[in-house]
Parts: structure tokens; C-alpha cells; sequence
RNA sequence: GUGGCUAUAGCUCAGCAGGCAGAGCACCAGAUUGUGGAUCUGGGUGUCGCGGGUUCAAAUCCCGCUAGCCACCCCA
């Protein structure tokens, strides 16, 4: 008699029910369709990482520093679950031997991601992204090709109403003097800022920018910006880019305020907002370029550019229209009486043409037709014991009410 | 990590100047002597999220915890 609490599911996780899946396939299909379009092959990595691997290349940001899910397994290892794709899929372009072949080397993915924080719309501990990584190629056309890629994928989803915010935040060669300048506009403005700022004006400021406390908003304005200062090579990537997404008709706007943390980021980022929303927590995708990943990670230098794009976001603001109806039940076969042998048999005849089910429960034949109805079924085949003595069975079709007797053998031709 | 709101039947929720636990939907059955969709009738024991406290008495008031939603931080 004592009950215990039912098991619910962990925080921040949540089911995808068969009523969602199909704009959850669609949104997925859309990414793998346009994914090949562009000649992006797909790679399935690991869930699980060395917790190094995720550590060493996002040790500055809140996805690794404070949400990362870290745990050592039986065997002592320190693993983690993957905040973020791209660090491991650089790492599987190396390990399988990618570098080898023609560059870039174009991939994507598509799973589960994780990070521990605070559950919220839009945003789960466990949630899924799209991504796009073109590694091996520092080419500005490469940039905007991811680009055009996420456009298209949205696009696709039916969200063609889109903001994307554009910035380029310079290399290893031109950034440093640039913070050093940023730093420099910053310092006597310092017990004005609000406390996290203070501490990110020498640890990594950039991150100043991007702040949006409203104490820290009046100083942005002056604030030196990062593509006036580039030197000649970023500079001509930054205007190849703008130039090759003006071609392609892509719409953007630039954000100077737009920056990554993290020092392997270079010259590119991007981000994607759903047209309507002024909000700025509801990205629907978001890359750049990451020169400095590879070395990060301890592989020769390589360069690369990509982005992640939120399923669960899209999935939420798909229009209904671009979600496909769910495939209806065909058959459902209905024993009237202890015929769970001879009803299994029927249901197996029928499935050489269509989805079957069997309704064993013991419950009136009225409210198996219900059931029947609610299931959808273009068909039901009803069986009593003297029928299914005889092999023969009621075919019932379910739209017209028309009902005919018919041999097992002949269900399969009446139901094609 | 911070804040606001919430937690009662399978689901959505009402009940909260403390006094016997309710409705709609869903589900099951019947009207229809074994055939779906419409209508009507009947069918409710549920740790009132968990733990503690106040009280003669707590779903109701207080504290803690957990979870959900929303926002902040930040990101997809």
C-alpha cells in the first residue's frame, strides 16, 4: 500500500513526445537536407569527452568555467558531456584522419548538448544543435558560406523573418593592441562599471562589450571598436566577407558589441535572431571563425569556421505550416474474445501493406472503436471467434462505415 | 549563481478570514439484447510536491527542501 514518489525526469531535461516529433524531424531533415545541398557531410562524435579537451579551449567561458557536467567515470578518467560540438569535432577531423583529405573538410552535426544551468524557455540542460564546421580553410568565402548554410537551414524551417548580427574581432596579430587600447579607455572608468566588468577589464575585455547591466551601457558608445583597429589581413578578410554576403543577397547588421571570449576566436562571428524579438536571449544560431582551435587543442594549427544553430529554439517557432501531418494508423485489428493468437495473425498479414496495431485490451468493442476513431485509422478489421474459426474477418472501412467479410488471405490485396 | 510566481484526481484547474477534498476534460460502463464520431446517464481513496512548525483542528498560516514556469546572468 505505501507508495513511493514517482521517478520524474532529471532538471532541465525534458521528453520529445511522439506529438512534437514531427517538427523535430522536419527541423532535422531541413538541416540535413540543407547541410548536403552544400556539400557538408555528417559526423556523429561522442556525448562524452575528456573533460581536458572541453576545459582547455573554454576555460574563460560560463558554458565550461561554471556549466560544464564533469564526472570521473569507474576507471578515473575526468570526463565531461559536451557543452559544445566543435571542439570535438576538430578533434575527430584529426583523430579519423580528416586533415588527410581534400580541404576544407565540410562537416555537420547533429545532438545533444549539455550544460548546468538554470532551466528557462528555450534553454535546457540537456538541448540539441545544428552544426556546421568547415575546418582546413581560412578563406573569407568560407565564412559567409556558413553563413548563407544557417540563413538557408532557417530559411528552410520556415523562418525567413531574420536579424543577423555581424562583427569581425581580429587575430592574434592586430587584437592585442587593440585590448591594450580598450583597456586603456576602460581603466579610469572602472569604479563606474559594475562589479563582473570590473574584473573582466584586465582578465578579458572584450567580454566589456558585450555587457549588459545597465550601469555599464553609457561607455560603450566611446568605446574604441575593434574593426577600426585590424591589421591588413583581418581587414581585407573582414571586407571579402561583407562583400561575398552583400552578393549574396544577405541581409545583416553590424554589431560592434558582438564579441566571443575566448582567444582561438578570430576575425568572424556571427549571430542569427529570430526578425521580430528585440530580446538577446533568444539566439537561434551563432558562429565564426576559429583559428586558433586546433593549436588550442594541441593539433597543428588549422583554421576553421562554423556555427551552432538551436533546434529547440527553431522548433519552438516553426509555423505550423512547414510541420508535416503525422502518418495515420492504416489498420487497427480488433478481437472481440480471448483471440490473441488468431488477432496477432491478422495484424501480420496485414503488414505486408501498411501500420498495423492490435487492440488486445479487455474492454467492450464500442469503446475499442472508439479508440479505433481517435487512433485515426483508415481501416479496422474485427474478429469474433466464429469468424476466426472460419479465418474470415469484418473489414471495416472507417471514413464511409462500409464493412465487408472478408478471407485473411484477401485483406492484404482490399487493404493496398 | 540571483530573483518572482507556482505545486490539489491521469490532464487543466477551483477550493485558502484554518472546520468532512471539488469541477471540467480524459478514461471505463450503460442507454443501443457485442460496431467509432453526436447526445444523455452512471462511475472519484487523491500521501492536497516532500519534511518540519503553529493550532483543539492545516490543502489553507509559518520555515526549510525539491520540482516547474518566467526573468536576470549567459548562451543554442
Amino acid at each position: 500500500m505505501p507508495r513511493s514518489e514517482p521517478i520524474k525526469a532529471v532538471r532541465g531535461v525534458r521528453d520529445i513526445l511522439p506529438a512534437d516529433l514531427p517538427r523535430w524531424r522536419a527541423a532535422e531533415q531541413a538541416a540535413r537536407d540543407v547541410g548536403h545541398r552544400f556539400g557538408y557531410e555528417e559526423i556523429v562524435t561522442p556525448v562524452l569527452e575528456h573533460a581536458e579537451l572541453i576545459e582547455r579551449v573554454g576555460e574563460d567561458t560560463d558554458a565550461v568555467a561554471k556549466e560544464l557536467y564533469r564526472f570521473d567515470d569507474r576507471g578515473g578518467r575526468n570526463l565531461a558531456l559536451r557543452p559544445e560540438a566543435t571542439a570535438g569535432v576538430v578533434r575527430a577531423y584529426f583523430e579519423g584522419g580528416l586533415n588527410q583529405g581534400p580541404q576544407p573538410s565540410r562537416l555537420y552535426l547533429i545532438g545533444p548538448m549539455f550544460r548546468y544551468d538554470r532551466p528557462q524557455k528555450g534553454r535546457y540542460r540537456q538541448f540539441y544543435q545544428f552544426n556546421v564546421e568547415a575546418i582546413g580553410g581560412a578563406e573569407p568565402a568560407l565564412d559567409s558560406e556558413v553563413i548563407e548554410l544557417a540563413d538557408a537551414w532557417l530559411d528552410e524551417v520556415g523562418l525567413g523573418d531574420l536579424r543577423l548580427e555581424l562583427n569581425s574581432i581580429g587575430d592574434a596579430k592586430c587584437r592585442p593592441a587593440y585590448l591594450e587600447r580598450l583597456k586603456a579607455y576602460y581603466r579610469p572608468l572602472k569604479d563606474q562599471l559594475h562589479g563582473e566588468c570590473q574584473l573582466r577589464l584586465e582578465r578579458n575585455p572584450l567580454r566589456l562589450l558585450d555587457c549588459k547591466v545597465p550601469q555599464c551601457q553609457p561607455f560603450k558608445k566611446d568605446a574604441p571598436r575593434i574593426t577600426d583597429f585590424l591589421c591588413d589581413e583581418c581587414s581585407a578578410h573582414w571586407t571579402s566577407v561583407l562583400r561575398l554576403l552583400d552578393a549574396a543577397s544577405l541581409e545583416y547588421v553590424l554589431n560592434p558589441y558582438l564579441v566571443r571570449g575566448l582567444d582561438y576566436y578570430t576575425r568572424t562571428v556571427f549571430e542569427f535572431y529570430p526578425g521580430g524579438a528585440s530580446g538577446q536571449q533568444d539566439a537561434l544560431a551563432s558562429g565564426g571563425r576559429y583559428d586558433g582551435l586546433a593549436e588550442a587543442e594541441g593539433w597543428p594549427a588549422t583554421p576553421g569556421v562554423g556555427f551552432a544553430g538551436g533546434v529547440d529554439r527553431v522548433t519552438e517557432l516553426m509555423p505550423i505550416d512547414s510541420i508535416p501531418a503525422k502518418p495515420p494508423l492504416d489498420v487497427l485489428v480488433i478481437p472481440d474474445g480471448d483471440l490473441a493468437i488468431e488477432a496477432a495473425e491478422v495484424a501480420r498479414i496485414c503488414r505486408a501493406v501498411g501500420a498495423v496495431a492490435v487492440d488486445y485490451a479487455p474492454k467492450s468493442l464500442k469503446a475499442k472503436m472508439r479508440s479505433a476513431n481517435k487512433l485515426g485509422a483508415r481501416w479496422v478489421v474485427l474478429l469474433t471467434p466464429d469468424e476466426a474459426k472460419r479465418r474470415v474477418a469484418q473489414l471495416r472501412d472507417m471514413s464511409s462505415g462500409d464493412q465487408v467479410e472478408l478471407d485473411w488471405v484477401e485483406l492484404p490485396t482490399r487493404l493496398a
